[in-house]
DNA sequence: AACAATTACGTCTCGCGTAAGCATG
DNA sequence: CATGCTTACGCGAGACGTAATTGTT
């Protein structure tokens, strides 16, 4: 059992169909199917109910949909924490520098920002690899084909999955 | 950053060591260094500090250590409730069966097993919400129907994963 | 010397894409 | 017939083991 399946499911219910969720995660929509057969291979039972042409969640994928969305949450909210620990460094620097000058302006300054902090704390559909194009929010109406290549800040960029797409075939 | 990311972290600070984790998790040390170092990678911090022979959790990484902490009790949750979700099928069996004799003082009896397994849920701190699956509120609750195949538990065991040893080398 | 972690190198598993096969509305 | 899921097949990235290297007690 894996976050990624955790993610797949999640992508599947709220998407209403395997090629949405496909969609949303950036990935081919047999990706998704064989994700989410092996979730099921694992935890032994069905999920969703594909007789009904429509995926449907089952009595006990509806129970374990809802645990399981609490997990999400829980990764979700590491990430961000990770994140805020990134940042942490280079913002205690600027106050460092920022304490030479006369404090009392700036304090109020810096409680608005934490404010927004705050309040930026973006919601779901976190993509898995990296900050990609994939718009903020859950409203599920977009189709993005191309996922911004968006150059990370250090030099990282580990090699992640690029778009599908494989070149050349064989048979 | 994935689940099992977290699960070496986890493996290692409680462990106290690489080796001590990669025993428990039945790889090898190199595979949990690799593993962590990923992990430092894709978050952008160390977690650990190697310099003093002893792993030791850094300052970010004891933040992110308890957060993470928290995201993988879900997931052990998580894997119990499937778990539960299995064995589910006989208990409402029973109680079917059960539902021909005066239901009156078996009522009783339900509620008392539910508060059973409500209290049984608290093991994990800040369990809100719904009880892990079990028993729904009111009788009416629901019948189960088909959604399983019913090929049960017993033949998964996906994890069996003894010490692995490589048949071939060849250098 | 014994032990612990990093790393270079090689092998193999498995994630996922393409395409074809079914099923349903 | 259009749409959506499944399945067969294959490729390549990544996971991981072995072993050599370096640092610690």
């Amino acid at each position: 059992m894996t976050y990624e399946q955790l993610l797949v499911l999640h992508a599947i219910v709220s998407e209403g169909t395997f090629r949405g969720a496909a969609e949303r995660l950036h990935k081919s929509q047999s990706a998704v199917s064989h994700m989410l057969k092996k979730l099921e291979d694992d935890i032994g039972f069905l999920l969703l109910s594909r007789e009904a042409y429509r995926p449907k969640l089952t009595a006990k994928g509806e129970v374990f949909y809802r645990q399981a969305t609490r997990a999400l949450e829980q990764m979700q909210q590491l990430r961000t924490t990770a994140r805020n620990l990134n940042a942490k460094h280079e913002a205690s620097v600027s106050l460092a520098v920022t304490a030479t000058y006369p404090l009392t302006p700036v304090l109020n300054v810096i409680s608005q920002v934490k404010n927004n902090i705050r309040q930026q704390t973006s919601i779901f559909p976190g993509n898995h690899g990296r900050p990609t194009g994939a718009v903020t929010g859950t409203t599920g109406g977009y189709h993005h084909r191309d996922d911004g290549r968006g150059a990370g800040r250090s030099g990282r960029s580990h090699s992640v999955c690029q778009h599908h797409h494989y070149a050349g075939r064989a048979s």
